[in-house]
DNA sequence: TATGAATGAGCATTCATTCAT
DNA sequence: TATGAATGAATGCTCATTCAT
């Protein structure tokens, strides 16, 4: 089989900002404390509140610091904001789970990466939201958001194209629009099952809406005919 | 057929908010031409800054009258922005193209309904973006877009449902979280085509997006099988 | 006689800041009112407390309206200063002193001169400490500064050249150089004179600043000797 | 002749604040270091920057150490800028040149005297400046600029009337009116000649400058005529 | 001595909203 | 209806200074 799997996961996002060197680095331990404090209580009030309405005073308030702390190691809101969701950015693209070694099953793998996506999806659904809420105002961070989106699409697109060279996927579909089409269904489908307040609601198991995101993935590409089982 | 056609579009929006009522309504023409003039500013304004950027100075300056007159229409920018969403939902769900009639065939019915919401969406885009960036922070207007959503999805709910029903697609879909993904992806692919700033930036003909949206939609649905033309 | 005088007076200043322009201008005479009130309050806080260490809030107390009112007239501290400045520039350069001109007398020329302009400087003596210290910080300041001053030597020069011409004033000193030495002396003493937190202290009758002035810059200008009587 | 010479530097000022004593005397060689590091670091600063746009950062990042090491030394910005004053002060009052001892000319001494004060003046053009900055604020800093000034004018009346005395000069000024005047009129040229910010600008070769100010200088005190050779 | 993290008073600035004219 | 001046709560940010290590 190929090696490259036709989720929608992607480990090779080019880590154009480190995320650890987001803001001032401490030179000490105490510095350390406070500085991970901050990101913390950061992570917190905009969950909480959302990025316009956050404070900062909450924040320092939340990680038990002066106002004067949090410009030692930030710029103002947006740095903070941009360590918070490196850190997010970070869980999604790199989510530790262990892939399915075991088979070349490709909807198999699909399914395993749509399973890693929704988990991980599950865990930051509030600060994803948070991005495109801040994407639409600051230029920067919309860069950042594309970012991720183009190496989960590529990634995708170079799987699709890789199932129709073996045969497998309809040879009708453009796997890059492809790919973006099924990227953005599966991202639409986890923010209606995570996100509360998202655009859509959907009130699904969790394993229920993996098989149903795979069977709409399978069927888009026309790779459930050989799984007569299915 | 069905009276219902599968496609994206939704004609039966409960109006619950009446486009034309929102805001005091003028009792002479002088006061309608100024209350017109600020729902146009209002927009370009919008469209041009964002919600959260855009100052009501601004947009009475674009509609050349004051401030105070401003008031005397709307309660604050949050009314005047329910406006404008309006006049762009009006616009959404009833695009006033004239249906295919002459087909019952599923494949084309979503075609043409595909084709006219990546219409409709191309001149409402930036502002369809602004209302997420708003219903992140505004629940009347996170209401505002579910109630929107919910029905374009229980209206392709009741599609999918019914072509089931006559053996035309897949058994193993479920129609309600199939009626999401696919509504999902395709207003992914129109934010793509039509959003610079959106997360994904897609490069396609129009007409190209309009039959690889369809595909993958027919495809999911396990349509494509009977039309082995295609 | 000539038909400039040499006095260190300077009525040819290019307003090249119309003083009037400076900041927004009010539509309604209770705008005008409250911008008046806030240049007046301004004049007097800058007085008392110097520029660095004014407050905002101190002059919109002592005008007795809102920080918002002043916003809605000057864009920062900076714009009321220089509305301030303009104001006393003016002053300075026309003082509204009827000129002696019943005289060809260079000497009754240049000490009608002085002395109106020791009268000009000391009612806004502070102002001028003021724009001082701010011109060392800001550079359009330096620019208003310096364009003031090389008026008056200028048009000093100017004077100087005449002199010379007459064959009334000593052929081996440089028209420019000894107007502005002379101006500088000139402004020197005023400071020392009517600014008592000035580099020098000067206890001296108003008139005799003004006979000292000028017997200094006729002899340094080499008039002297004609005047028998002195 | 008389033991005073007539020009405008003086070497008696009373050195009221002991220039190496301002701010904590190190034990150290280390600290002596440290202490030197910083005083020269707060010279280039101030001068780069002026005294209230100037950090205690950038002045502790220049002499590549702490804030802390800072605060060993000195009590505030103002005990620094005290520290760098008194080195320029000293310049000034001492410029270490060699007087003209081989003659009695009153016209030479008064020459010899401009020129070292101008020169002295080029070295510590942009500090005095500051200094002039600062006392606008500060009123030790006033006394301290005062006290030179003083000192500069008394000795140049002293001059004065012992040229007066010995029927060399017009004995129609006032010996401390004039000497105050005259020495505005040379810090003034000096300030046109090497403040670039200043608000005269004077472009005049340095020997030019001399000669100039001290035709100026002598005619205006009745001292040309002797000196039939000029 | 040297370090650098922590502090927070203090100030400028914004902008939706009110209301007298 | 239309106007635009007045309002001030709310907030971000700076930077000299302290002090534990």
């Amino acid at each position: 089989m190929s090696t490259t799997s036709a989720g929608p996961t992607d480990p090779e996002l080019p880590s154009f900002v480190d995320p650890a060197r987001v803001g001032t680095q401490p030179a000490t331990a105490r510095g350390q404390r406070t500085r991970d404090a901050l990101i913390a209580a950061a992570r917190k009030v905009f969950e909480r509140d959302g990025y316009v309405e956050s404070r900062l005073v909450d924040i320092v308030a939340e990680a038990r610091c002066s106002i004067g702390s949090f410009y030692t190691w930030f710029e103002g809101k947006d740095e903070v904001f941009a360590a918070v969701v490196q850190q997010a950015q970070n869980d999604m693209l790199h989510p530790g789970i262990a892939r399915v070694e075991s088979t070349d099953d490709p909807v198999e793998i699909i399914a395993a990466s749509n399973r890693a996506y929704f988990a991980a999806y599950e865990r930051n659904a509030r600060l994803n939201q948070l991005l495109d809420q801040v994407a639409a105002v600051d230029p920067s961070f919309r860069s950042l958001r594309r970012a991720r989106s183009q190496a989960f699409v590529e990634r995708n697109a170079r799987a699709i194209r890789d199932l129709q060279a073996r045969g497998l996927a309809d040879q009708g579909v453009d796997p890059t629009v492809a790919a973006m089409a099924l990227s953005g269904m599966v991202s639409r489908l986890a923010q209606g099952a995570f996100l509360p307040d998202g655009p859509y609601v959907i009130e699904v198991a969790p394993e229920d809406l993996v098989s149903a995101a795979t069977r709409l993935w399978t069927n888009a590409l026309g790779l459930t005919q050989p799984q007569l089982g299915r």
